[in-house]
DNA sequence: AAGCCCCACAACCGCATTTGA
DNA sequence: CTCAAATGCGGTTGTGGGGCT
């Protein structure tokens, strides 16, 4: 997940970490891993546990650089994963999950037990995006292909309420200054405990749940998954749900009304993405 | 049998972000 | 606070295998 607010950092950065080498530049072995090598990894990891992928290889004695050896350990030797097809319950999930989360793959790794980023994202590429495109679907934008695009729409949803303009502009533009504080005092705005984690910045500052905040981002995703489904079946939605302003299509990109979630918001998503 | 093409998957690369000295 | 190193993520590429001509 990425930081918005840390454009700075990022010029820093940008120049600096141009020096760090890949391990092809610094002799170490690169391609397919080897047996021998995966049994030397697994076995490593087992006995000092991960992280510190560089020191690790080393300490291994691996010519490995850190990074392939996490990626060898993350997508392959790690002794959760789900090795084998995936289901039409799993594909279905990852569908409405992606249409959710957009291009998010380890956010929706993180939603199916035993699949992981790299795994999502190949299949993704290689079925899913061409099954939707099969049905006429934009597997992008999860929807309907249209060789006539309509002109943009405007940037805020036109139907919602000003309270719900102000909710969808705290959680987008969530620093001090932009929006003086995360909470609502002053209005008479009830938060749910997960509205409050969104607007204290939840997905906006990346996925770095502390204690408790894995539940609710757990539980968001949840409720997504399930207003997915409402809204899917039978374009109805249960009203007590109420959904960040900014979670569907990309992950900040459209306003939603929080009873009443239907095509037209779904029609809606995609706005924010562009503009940021 | 040989060559070609396509598919599926593993792995790499570049960049952003986080961490720690 | 700054900076270098470490880590994580998403996009892309490389490669082996299977099917087809």
């Amino acid at each position: 997940m990425k930081n918005l607010s840390s454009s700075s950092s990022r010029e820093r950065n940008k120049n600096k970490n141009k020096k760090t080498l890949c391990c092809s530049k610094v002799g170490l072995k690169r391609g397919p891993w080897t047996p021998e090598e995966d049994e030397v990894l697994a076995a490593f990891v087992r006995k000092e546990g991960d992280g510190r992928w560089r020191t690790l290889s080393k300490k291994a004695g691996l010519a490995r650089c850190g990074k392939s050896c996490r990626l060898r350990w993350v997508n392959y030797l790690r002794p959760d994963i789900k090795r084998g097809h995936i289901g039409p319950d799993e594909e279905d999930l990852i569908i409405r999950l992606h249409r959710l989360l957009g291009n998010r793959w380890s956010l929706i790794a993180g939603r199916i037990p035993g699949r992981t980023d790299n795994e999502i994202k190949n299949y993704w590429n290689i079925h899913l995006s061409k099954k939707l495109i099969g049905q006429g679907i934009d597997p992008r934008t999860h929807k309907p292909l249209n060789p006539n695009p309509p002109p943009p729409p405007p940037l805020m949803n036109p139907n919602s309420s000003a309270v719900e303009d102000e909710r969808s502009n705290k959680a987008l533009f969530n620093t001090e200054s932009e929006s003086n504080h995360n909470n609502f005092e002053g209005t008479d705005i009830a938060l749910s405990p997960e509205e409050k984690w969104w607007s204290s910045g939840g997905l906006v500052t990346g996925i770095q749940a502390g204690d408790g905040d894995d539940d609710i981002f757990s539980s968001i995703i949840d409720s997504l998954i399930d207003i997915d489904h409402h809204t899917m079946n039978d374009g109805v939605l249960p009203s007590s749900h109420i959904i960040p302003s900014f979670v569907c299509g990309g992950l900040w990109d459209c306003v939603v009304s929080p009873s009443n979630v239907g095509e037209d918001d779904m029609e809606n998503c995609g706005r924010f993405t562009d503009q940021v």
